[in-house]
DNA sequence: CGTGTGATTGACGCCTGTCAACGTCTGTGG
DNA sequence: CCACAGACGTTGACAGGCGTCAATCACACG
């Protein structure tokens, strides 16, 4: 990890427009400035371990974190992902808990590390931002939902299905449909709760029916209609 | 669904007990005895749908809600339990968006509707009740981040262990350790997300080894350390 | 007393986790 | 430049878990 001290001018402009800044007032971003320290992570690193003390909420200016719980023999379940303009990390601040998730950087990430004495008195004095963090854990809680039906009612195949569509949504396609997140068999296989295995030969079925095509870590959707047919959206 | 006007006065001093109702002010409280509206509602009276609507949040004071989402075959996945002193039903108020699960009575509850502008005016003007709904949602969002864990990397037998435990937490054993919550195979079922032949199945093998009793709808657990070891804690 | 719902048990077959073997790729050190 | 180790990806074989279907029993209710 290395501190980036000073935050450039671009990244301050840049940073300005996410939605969470966007509800602070010129002051409070001055402050905020001022007392946040960025830091560059590189993919791999991990940001703040499940069950341990978490002194402080992070903003993810670029890159992508994954988040996830360990279960039985050190496997692992991406519960969700975050990206420009995501807060992370706050809700063991709140609860004044130990994190429940690991967040690891799985691609090359810049975060700012949002000190809790600053999140408590914005919540306090700005309702605006308190509500957009109310509104955030509200929001990923309606998707954590969802997910507990993918897992418990959707076999594999279903399961796979949904989470291509999910990251479709949530990361950008190129012009060619390839997806613009590359992610290793394992990390497919702990989105839809598989073994590793498994994802695989669900992968190559989904391959061989034309319905997706793999470019190594990276997936091109060829048949969306297929892929919503076979997720049984009813979510 | 029977409309009750007027809140009893043995009502008022006991719901004043509620967290939620601790951190307002009496002037506010006042201010909910006389706009809020008392109802009670039978077993099986459904309070909110999926996908529908919902314009105000509800305060259980008294029997049981069960949470849940349906999935493909109308199959049905309880997300959680609600009892005396807890809030539903605000999540999609916050986000203005459609409920995103189902709301039914599973044992006789009195309920009362609190309405939007009011849980927004609270929220705005009283610190302490808002970081009472932040909080609530957030350690909702732990519990539900487990329950993936749960039914995405345990078996039926560790996720009917780990269910029976978290029960027990949530809702008191009596003298006998059987727990105070009558539930049909089928809620079983939906709990640890399996067919109802499944969890049929888990109980008996569960009775043979002496783990629990079953007296009808009513569980006996007799060997907690069992359970733990079987549900191989590390959510 | 018939009917409907829930509970229970057995049979069966698919899904999927596990183990094992092998190919591929990358980085490291000789 | 090559050899090698190690991580990742892929495929096959196999068995156990669990969903589904069907039959039977228990019980409440009109």
């Amino acid at each position: 990890m290395k501190r980036v001290k000073i935050i450039t001018f671009i990244e301050q402009r840049h940073v300005r427009c996410f939605g969470l800044f966007k509800v602070m007032t010129d002051r409070e971003y001055a402050l905020l400035v001022n007392s946040a320290v960025c830091s560059s992570h590189k993919k791999g690193s991990v940001v703040y371990k499940e069950a341990c003390v978490n002194n402080g909420a992070y903003v993810v200016l670029s890159g992508v974190v994954k988040q996830y719980k360990l279960g039985t023999k050190e496997k692992q379940h991406i519960i969700r992902f975050a990206k420009r303009g995501d807060l992370i990390g706050f809700r063991s601040l709140i609860t004044n808990n130990l994190a429940c998730t690991t967040s690891e950087v799985i691609e090359d990430a810049v975060l700012l590390h949002f000190p809790g004495h600053l999140l408590f008195r914005l919540m306090k004095n700005n309702f605006q931002f308190y509500m957009f963090v109310l509104r955030h854990v509200c929001l990923e809680m309606k998707e954590t939902n969802g997910l507990i039906m993918c897992v418990s009612q959707k076999r594999g195949r279903e399961r796979l299905a949904h989470v291509l569509l999910q990251l479709k949504e949530r990361f950008d396609v190129d012009r060619h449909n390839v997806l613009q997140l590359p992610l290793s068999r394992r990390e497919i296989a702990s989105l839809i709760g598989a073994a590793p295995e498994s994802a695989i030969r669900l992968l190559s079925d989904f391959r061989s029916e034309n319905i997706i095509d793999l470019q190594g870590r990276f997936i091109k959707l060829l048949d969306l209609p297929a892929l919503a047919r076979i997720s049984n959206v009813s979510l």
